[in-house]
DNA sequence: CTAAGATAGTTGCACAATAGCACTAAGTAA
DNA sequence: TTACTTAGTGCTATTGTGCAACTATCTTAG
């Protein structure tokens, strides 16, 4: 009833996906590639996560892997990246037994310009608004997609993640914004400055925003790359499932 | 610098393995194997994870593959299952290019009897206090170890995640001392039943525990296997990190 | 020069939830 | 009946929040 401990065992197919967000027009949008259409590759000419497989000469590990992806597609280097999961079964991949890990990164609008590469017909940001995309996705992406946003914004009611949607320096109005948008709905001003200035997360800069306005204080990450918890969520009655 | 989409790609070893946690004798513990000495396996003689290569065709998908070796070692079909996380890279495996998915599991000690099965020379439960368990462990699976511990303390702060480490009929002095056990530190008795009665997790079972001194009140899950969130952590002002 | 408009940021109060600690309740055993 | 042990409750100070009004600082129109 064991399994050999054999190398040359049958190995199932091993691809990395990576589920990019970003804030662009005041909404949540995700990355998808199209795939090819004249490809004899499962999925011709549907939307994808952007991903692959596993190259075991380039990679060093699974992150250096999706580090690669997004890079390729985006050109950004220094996301935040964190892994979602695994997802892999005998029915997910017509090809066979195939196995995903999947990242999921946040990135700041500004300064990215798409690459579609050589495997793809198109790039495009879509919005996300409520639970749906694209309706239909190659393999099981939908379903992916739908976890990582619902990781998103559950992480997003008790920490800091937002800010990796911003550029390195904002004013606290933008991430109070960002979260809103995010999470789709308003959340107070004045306990959203408390929690964020009493969490010890940023630090003001000397510079202020110029504008038509009030100018406002900008700030930026005291530990860049790193995740502040808040002790509690936003809405406390608010169930968190 | 594109990879080719075809299948036939050179494929990463893929293996599942399982991090189990029990409490036993008021502490927490951590199944491990002992790999065989003989074998031409890496890592012969050292205590590892359970765990080894996806079945493509015994395992229907990852979950199962997990499901499956907790079965094998402990018997229990029905634990608490939760996907930790998964790490490939070049060389965690003297072998080559391998990935493996980990999952950990809670599990109630009582009727636990521990098989070793063939691939083992051992199997046994180790105490796990404050970080190291055994110094040495095969592969990486001292650092995987560590996480799970860390994910496991982290989320006890603020979910019911401890009640799977009990029978099914539970009173609330159990549950806390689960709870005790698994951060290593006293609670607030008081905060922790007004906690735990208002988030409705559990229901009130007609019988009372027997014993030396009053009677406590026996309950049970009303939803089982799954998470109940808490509002807050236990302790506010201390770092969730 | 002044007033209007907009965004930035603060203050005060009522309310809800919890930590901390002391207290009561219900059993056993001498 | 008293001592002991574990189960369970009550009270209060503190803390964070929702809410809403208030002040501050800029630009632009007239």
């Amino acid at each position: 009833m064991k399994q050999p401990m054999e190398p040359s065992f049958p190995r199932p197919l091993a691809t990395v996906d990576v589920v990019i967000f970003t804030v662009l027009d005041e909404r949540l949008h995700v990355l998808l590639v199209q795939r090819l259409d004249d490809a004899d590759d499962p999925f011709p000419g549907m939307w994808a996560l952007p991903g692959g497989f596993v190259d075991i000469d380039k990679d060093r590990d699974l992150e250096a892997c999706a580090k690669r992806k997004l890079r390729e597609k985006t050109g950004v280097t220094s996301p935040y990246l964190e892994q979602l999961g695994s997802w892999g079964s005998t029915k997910r991949d017509p090809r066979g037994w195939a196995a995903t890990h999947v990242y999921f990164a946040l990135i700041p609008a500004d300064p990215v310009v798409l690459e579609k590469g050589a495997n793809a017909q198109d790039v495009r940001w879509f919005p996300v608004t409520g639970k749906n995309v694209v309706k239909k996705l190659a393999f099981d992406h939908a379903m992916i997609l739908d976890t990582a946003l619902e990781r998103l914004r559950n992480k997003v009611e008790y920490t800091s993640l937002p800010v990796y949607l911003l550029p390195d320096e904002f004013t606290l109005s933008d991430l109070q914004r960002v979260y809103e948008i995010v999470l789709e709905r308003p959340i107070e001003k004045s306990a959203f400055r408390t929690r964020v200035l009493s969490s010890d997360m940023v630090e003001a800069v000397s510079k202020m925003r110029e504008g038509a306005n009030r100018p406002a204080q900008l700030y930026r990450l005291k530990n860049p790359g790193s995740l502040v918890y808040f002790p509690r969520t936003f809405k406390p009655r608010r169930e968190m499932d």
